[in-house]
DNA sequence: TCTGGGGTCCTAGGACCC
DNA sequence: TCTGGGGTCCTAGGACCC
C-alpha cells in the first residue's frame, strides 16, 4: 500500500539575524549590513545624537561574516567569509555584533505565531523549521499566506516558504523565490523545477560531495538523477550512494520530528592570536579551565549529565584533532569534567602553536533521569599539560 | 586576508564478549 | 591446521548544517 502524501512545509527566515538588527536601526534600512566578529562594534551616540556604526573597513581580527542584508550580498559578502576579505569587496558596509539573545527571542516569537496555525513543528535552529501541514485544513497558497502574515504580525520580519510532498524538496524551494517568497511544488513538477539547479542545492550535499560530482561530470541534480544508483554507489559507498540517488528523484519520506534530545554540549574558542602551549601556558590553563566551567553551567542549567568528555585543538595551521574519554558514570561538575578533559589533553602532541581549544560532552543523560551517585572517591586523573 | 561556534550523523578499526 | 561470526562499546576523524 503507497503512503499517504504529505504536505510539509520549510520555512526560512530572511537573512534573520540582520533583519533583527534592522528593526533595532531602521535607519540602516536598504543599505550593506553585515553581522560578525567580535563584540567590539558596539554603535555610539554622536555629539548629534545621531548613532554612529562602525564600518567593516576598520575590522581587524579572525571573525567570520554570520549574516549579512541582501545589500551586502550584492557586494559580494557571504556568510561564513573572513571578515578582513568581507572588508575588501565592502569597505563602508556597517559592520554590526551578533546578539544572540536578541536573536533567541525572536526565534520563540516567529516559531510560536506558526505553532498557532500548525502544530507539528521540527526545529532547524534559530531562523528556520519545517511544518507538516499534512493534517491542516486550507488550500496550500492561501495557508502559506496565513503564516507569512502571522510570522510578520509576531515580529515584523519576513521569511520564505517551500511547500511540497516531503522535507527535501520542502528545502530546496524555500530558497527559489527569496526573500519574502513562497513556492509550492508537486512531483511532477520536479523535472521542470528541480532537475535545472546545481546539485548543491540539495540539503546533505556539501563543498565534498559537490566538487567529487563536478569531477564526474554531474553538474545538475537532473544530471545526478540520470545517473545510475550502481555507480553512484560505487564512487560514494553504499548509503550514501543511493541517498544520492533517492534526492535527485526527489524522494524522501524522513518525517517532521517535533522533539529531540541533546546528544552533546560544547564550548570552544579560537585566539585573537595563536597560542604556545609552553610559553602561554599559564592563560591556556586558565582558558582550558574556564571552558570547562561554561559546559558545566550548560549541563546544568539545561539539565543533562554526561559520560564522554571531548577536547578540540586547532593548531595554527587550522590541522584539527580531538581526544576523548569515557568515564564509568556521567557526571556534571566542574571539576570532573576538567579532569577528564586533561587526561585527554596529555594525549595530544603539544608542540605547536595553537589557534583554537574546545571542550565537549556527549553521552547526555538527563540529570532527573539519572540514578543518584554515590559521592566516591573518583579516580584521581591527572590534570594534564596545561597544569 | 586565512578560514567562528554550536551541533548531528556516519564510518571504520579495535577491544571485548558470547 | 586453520582458524567462526555477531554484537556492542569506545575512539578518531570527517562531512555537513545552521
Amino acid at each position: 500500500m503507497a503512503a499517504p502524501s504529505r504536505r510539509i512545509a520549510h520555512l526560512d527566515m530572511d537573512a534573520f539575524y540582520a533583519s533583527v538588527e534592522l528593526l533595532r536601526y531602521p535607519e540602516l534600512r536598504g543599505r550593506p549590513v553585515v553581522i560578525g566578529g567580535r563584540c567590539e562594534q558596539q554603535p555610539t551616540a554622536g555629539a548629534d545624537g545621531v548613532r554612529q556604526f562602525s564600518r567593516l573597513r576598520d575590522y581587524q581580527g579572525r571573525g567570520v561574516v554570520t549574516t549579512s542584508t541582501y545589500e551586502a550580498r550584492a557586494l559580494g559578502v557571504f556568510s561564513g567569509m573572513g571578515l578582513m576579505k568581507a572588508a575588501r569587496s565592502a569597505p563602508d558596509a556597517i559592520l554590526l555584533p551578533t546578539d544572540f539573545d536578541a536573536y533567541r527571542r525572536y526565534s520563540g516569537l516567529f516559531k510560536r505565531a506558526v505553532a498557532a496555525i500548525a502544530p507539528q513543528i521540527e526545529d532547524r535552529g534559530i531562523d528556520e523549521i519545517y511544518v507538516d501541514l499534512s493534517e491542516v485544513a486550507g488550500e496550500s497558497l492561501a495557508l502559506a499566506h496565513r503564516i507569512k502574515q502571522a510570522v510578520h504580525e509576531a515580529t515584523g520580519l519576513t521569511c520564505s516558504i517551500g511547500i511540497t510532498p516531503n522535507k527535501l524538496l520542502a528545502k530546496i524551494c524555500s530558497e527559489l523565490d527569496k526573500p519574502d517568497g513562497i513556492t509550492l511544488l508537486g512531483l511532477a513538477d520536479i523535472p521542470a523545477r528541480i532537475w535545472p539547479l546545481p546539485v548543491r542545492k540539495i540539503n546533505g550535499i556539501g563543498p565534498k560531495a559537490g566538487e567529487k560530482l563536478a569531477d564526474l561530470g554531474i553538474a545538475t541534480i537532473g544530471q545526478l538523477a540520470r545517473a545510475e544508483a550502481a555507480w553512484l554507489q560505487q564512487h560514494f559507498g553504499r548509503s550514501y550512494g543511493a541517498w544520492l540517488s533517492d534526492a535527485a528523484h526527489g524522494r524522501d519520506d524522513r518525517p517532521v520530528v517535533t522533539s529531540s534530545e541533546p546528544k552533546s554540549i560544547s564550548r570552544e574558542t579560537t585566539f585573537e592570536q595563536d597560542l604556545h602551549p609552553r610559553r602561554h601556558r599559564q592563560l591556556l590553563s586558565e582558558i582550558f579551565t574556564a571552558l570547562c566551567q561554561r559546559v558545566a553551567e550548560d549541563l546544568r542549567r539545561k539539565g543533562y549529565l554526561g559520560r564522554t568528555i571531548g577536547i578540540k585543538l586547532r593548531y595554527d595551521d587550522f590541522q584539527t584533532l580531538t581526544r576523548d574519554l569515557t568515564l564509568p558514570t556521567a557526571v556534571a561538575d566542574p571539576q570532573a569534567i576538567r579532569r577528564a578533559a586533561g587526561e585527554c589533553l596529555r594525549r595530544v602532541p603539544l608542540d605547536r602553536k595553537l589557534r583554537l581549544l574546545g571542550v565537549r560532552i556527549g553521552g547526555l543523560q538527563r540529570a532527573d533521569a539519572a540514578p543518584a551517585q554515590p559521592q566516591s572517591p573518583q579516580r584521581e586523573l591527572p590534570l594534564g599539560s596545561f597544569d
